[in-house]
DNA sequence: CCACGTCTGTGCGATAGCGTACGCAAGACG
DNA sequence: CGTCTTGCGTACGCTATCGCACAGACGTGG
């Protein structure tokens, strides 16, 4: 850190380098050197992006915080990507958070520049990509749940998760099987379950469950299962007119 | 299961409802509709889509599939959604496999139709869509590693995809900082890392790594580095030129 | 109605990681 | 030069989950 090392320029970072000479052009004036010293958060859950930022030496860690305190890695960004995805997926923010892990330097371009690259494309992209966005938010759930929550827990969750995706309160679906979807063993489904059906939450046999009280299941799960529900209904609301 | 409940109709997929008038009325002649039995495979890893898929009253699981067989389940989708976004974010496969979890109907679309809807954009708006799919894959492949690899080996996956994306072989990083990201206790990164220290694979002291053995690391970490490097490196080739 | 395959229940030792608590050493700072 | 803060090492009991093994229970097909 000898202060003297040349200060990195935006074609240190892969996307800026790879862009056509006419964006590039286009964008070279809108892009503003930023320090991202240790800790600085680039963006809390839930809060619009006034920039996206493009790491040249910084490492940026997309994090989510759960409602004790403690938190997970989602996925770490640096001198190849970009910070801010959901500003041109569409969705405008996302539930996790986005914090330097590592210090240094890169760009930023208010989000209108990267706005406009998706504007000319029609509303099935938008679509789309709104809906990409909900699909990221249910694996970085899935991650933080696989670190965090119980396997009682995890099984709620994923019997709500499925439960949403169909009509009525019947899944065929045998405990073997949820075993594999939640990578845990057949006995500790059974467990979990156990424990569900003397709740009075659930019933269930030989491959058939039915889900009794619902509110209940929600009651037993982790927040992953809100937190994922909610970002589908912001990205896709029932009432959905492109 | 009588038999008869009437056939779904492609309006029963929420996407599909969505669609505006226009679309609707272009897609409507290649929707075909599709029984989706229980355990059936819509893609593999690595292969290219044909088709896109819109369930309606099945559940498609994206399914991680491990070197040993065990499985974690990266997200799943039913009538909300769409299974093959690898064919508009314009990776064509993904590391993943789509597998019918619960049976049921759906309707599928040639690749085609749903590629063109992108193919008005710009080419920064494939790049940027093209990196966003390998952030997917890390992130699915933090999910998988989560449940399934020790403390030790996300170490090392954690020391390696950061070293990725610096220059050089020095992290500076606290223990606990690491403990944080990865969602573990700090006392668990301290033995890890002593491990590491002690079989000559890193140095550290007060907040400063340096590795001196990138490939014992790598001989050390699972193969979550490996997919998701790979993963990034065919979306993003570094001699990248739009 | 009998036999077999599938699904679920149970038990037991092993272990990885947790929570907590405390000690120590290296730098920072006065 | 002494003190304080920060970062790292270690220890110990605890719990969830694993891996394995086996037993009962249901249902389907011959």
């Amino acid at each position: 850190m000898a202060a003297s090392s040349p200060p990195p320029g935006p074609k240190q970072n892969q996307l800026l380098a790879a862009l056509p000479p006419t964006e590039w052009k286009r964008w070279l004036p809108q892009l503003e050197a930023v320090d991202l010293p240790l800790g600085e958060v680039l963006y809390e859950p839930g809060n619009t992006l006034s920039h996206v930022y493009f790491p040249t030496t910084a490492i940026v860690s997309l994090l989510y915080v759960m409602e004790n305190g403690a938190s997970a890695e989602i996925a770490v960004v640096g001198h190849e990507g970009i910070v801010g995805i959901s500003l041109f997926m569409g969705g405008e923010s996302t539930p996790s958070r986005a914090v330097v892990q590592s210090a240094g330097h890169g760009f930023r371009l208010p989000s209108q520049a990267i706005k406009g690259e998706f504007s000319h494309s029609g509303p099935v992209m938008h679509l789309l990509l709104r809906y990409t966005q909900a699909l990221i938010t249910q694996m970085a759930q899935t991650a933080v749940c696989n670190r965090h929550h119980s396997l009682d827990q995890q099984l709620c969750r994923w019997l709500l998760l499925s439960l949403d995706r169909l009509e009525g309160f019947e899944l065929v679906m045998t405990q073997e099987l949820i075993a594999n979807m939640l990578g845990v063993r057949r006995e500790g489904v059974t467990e979990g379950a156990l424990k569900l059906q003397q709740a009075g939450l659930i019933r269930y046999a030989r491959g058939r469950i039915t889900v009794l009280d619902r509110p209940g299941l929600e009651g037993r799960t982790c927040e992953c299962y809100a937190v994922v529900k909610k970002e589908y209904d912001r990205l896709l609301p029932p009432t959905l007119s492109v």
